[in-house]
DNA sequence: TTTT
DNA sequence: TTTT
């Protein structure tokens, strides 16, 4: 069991990266606030990465922007790398499994697509190969 | 909102230490296993920092160890940090409100203590002050 | 461990009730819809009760009404009572620990207190002993 | 969002149907200690009822029994009906995506199959038409 | 109604 | 019974 759910705001546009066999992933951060304030008054929050694939990611970046607030459910993944100065590295992220729009653009009025752009295309200079790669895919292209 | 829901076994004896002024935190891994297999059929699993604060934190040192199976709810926290060449670095961890032990030395009988030993003293050169610090710390002694 | 979340709308506006010794309850129904359509392509959506003590209950009588969109974490809980003709009947609600506020009257907006009323009282004819109930309260006033 | 997080004991072994076109749903309900006992120093259970849909239905019905410890993730679904009298009455469950087995018959061991026995099959008085219902099914055999 |  |  590895169940994470939170609610907060994206704190930049949402970023659509594809792998080289064309699988969608979008990726965003959500600050979510934190129950208490600090002991100086101020409100304070955790930063957190959510990666979501496919037909879903793609909708992500089409109607999410930087202050949309969303509600994510997903799993926890940790991942291990190796620093370039030897050194055990961690990145943490949820992965999710659904992404409720809170308010994209106005809460009330139905979501909006945020622009009129190409189909998703990661650079050359990004794409890599994901033959080995289901959806449980580890190497992520971020 | 900010929930973390998790299950799963310590990968080794969890930690105990304490601020200051005496407030105990406990902290441990959990290792969780994910749903689907690799491409190779090994299973994968999330290894998860956990802490756990006061008196829950106290038990989970007296009662679990390495192996011990747990369920933990909780919430995400990532703290970011300087690193010593200068750069930005992200530690994440759940903060928990609830940890439920799933079997801590066998299954069906009662938790055990895990040894004998006297109350958690953070050696001095892990002493810090936490004279500021409610429970909302962002101070932790690891 | 039993922990429900749930993002919903208010189906009606939420009711403030008090025990005999004057702990504040609010009680409210949210709906959640479903994720995906039934055969009709019609949404569904499943109406969940919600019941939060005390001063949380009173701000959610302060600042929600009819169509208000809120997080509630929480506990599931059932009940079970002797129906009139003597069968057993199961009521199950949502015992909230946070409920986050996600639209009251306007995203983006402070909630405003949804109308100057003096402060909650129940009726003679709804008010009941509650000496012996804590905050696990198995006998609530509705 | 609607997010259900259990962890408990089933009260009875599971119980196996099919829809009439063959589609297995098993259910089975949980206790699930609550984390304060009442004022009489008794432990207090939530029992929740639980259906699983498909091979992981059928799973549970194999390897699962009274008294097995699991964690269950899933959605509340809360089904309305007209009563004989007339009046409406409510039946809430966990719609489950993910059951972790604990412990089936001994935490340690890999869970043994419950009992050899003939392939699951309603009996003709239980069968009904689910010819309309894919998964997302209102109509259960129960 | 479970379990520890 | 909500909402988009």
């Amino acid at each position: 069991m590895n169940k994470a759910i939170i609610v907060g705001n994206l704190t930049r546009d949402p970023e659509l990266r594809a792998t080289g066999s064309g699988i969608s992933v979008c990726s965003f951060t959500v600050a979510v606030n934190r129950r208490f304030k600090d002991q100086n008054g101020e409100t304070q929050a955790d930063f957190i990465p959510v990666v979501v694939w496919r037909q879903q990611g793609e909708n992500c970046a089409k109607y999410l922007s930087k202050g949309s607030k969303v509600a994510v459910c997903g799993a926890i993944q940790v991942r291990s790398y190796d620093a370039q100065d030897g050194s055990k590295r961690y990145a943490t992220e949820i992965v999710a499994d659904e992404v409720q729009f809170l308010n994209s653009r106005g809460e009330g009025a139905a979501p909006q697509p945020r622009q009129e752009r190409p189909a998703p295309k990661a650079p050359a200079s990004m794409q890599f190969d994901d033959d080995l790669h289901p959806v449980e895919d580890d190497d992520l292209p971020f």
